[in-house]
DNA sequence: CTGAATCCCCGGGGATACTG
DNA sequence: CAGTATCCCCGGGGATTCAG
């Protein structure tokens, strides 16, 4: 129904919820990255960039910058040379975990049910006829 | 861990199942249009374009493809004059609604989270102290 | 009414080099 | 090690026009 008229919040527009929260954590990287950062807890830049190969430097950093300011993952800075910053997820960023992880189970499933046939009958969930 | 090794899909590259799911149902339009075909049921073409005065028409009728190969909407056809396209979920596309609610509902309270301080103490689902 | 076909802009995002 | 700073490509996606 209507309830999608232009809003605003923190300077991010959307009609509808769900699209403010893909601003937040929608994207190519920001899924992945909060994925990680939520399996395997507090982790270093570097430990980031090799978990993830296909990232640029700059890419992850711009990322991890904008889910900082969201609020979605902590950053911290130890004032040492070199240097050293560890990113972890905040209570915020942990409440998405639970989506992500459905997200990763219907993907897996996805593609059980596509499998078989082109035709799709059943969808995730459903016993597939033999 | 390794379990972001490059995988493929029905011609989609991803190296983890979000990113599958991201293929199929993320973008800036597939999950708005998913919603209401989820919450309104089966809607015409045109019904669809005024539901979401921002979309274009190429982009609509790009999208529905795109939803309608991957399985996830159905497609009617009247052979009639002028003609009649329905558009409906298929059982799969319906099986993505939870999360899709989820999405909403993570937004919603994400406003909640945020607007009282820009520190953010408590995810949402956590009570906020007075 | 539904949709295909064009044209075109803009910015997401990659590659590379430099810095504290 | 953990970033900035540039340069630049490509395609997502908008506006418009044509067609069955």
């Amino acid at each position: 129904m209507g309830a999608c008229t232009l809003k605003t919040f923190n300077g991010k527009e959307y009609r509808c919820e769900i699209e403010l929260t893909l601003l937040v954590i929608g994207g190519k990287w920001k899924p992945i990255i909060l994925f990680h950062l939520g399996s395997d807890g507090t982790m270093r830049f570097s430990e980031l960039r090799r978990t993830m190969p296909n990232i640029t430097q700059k890419m992850l950093t711009q990322q991890l910058r904008e889910l900082e300011a969201d609020g979605m993952v902590h950053r911290e800075v130890y004032p040492q040379v070199p240097p050293k910053v560890e990113y972890s997820l905040t209570e915020l960023g942990f409440s998405i975990m639970p989506i992500l992880r459905q997200l990763c189970d219907w993907g897996r499933e996805y593609t059980q049910v596509m499998q078989p046939e082109k035709e799709p009958k059943s969808a995730p969930g459903e016993a597939v006829p033999a």
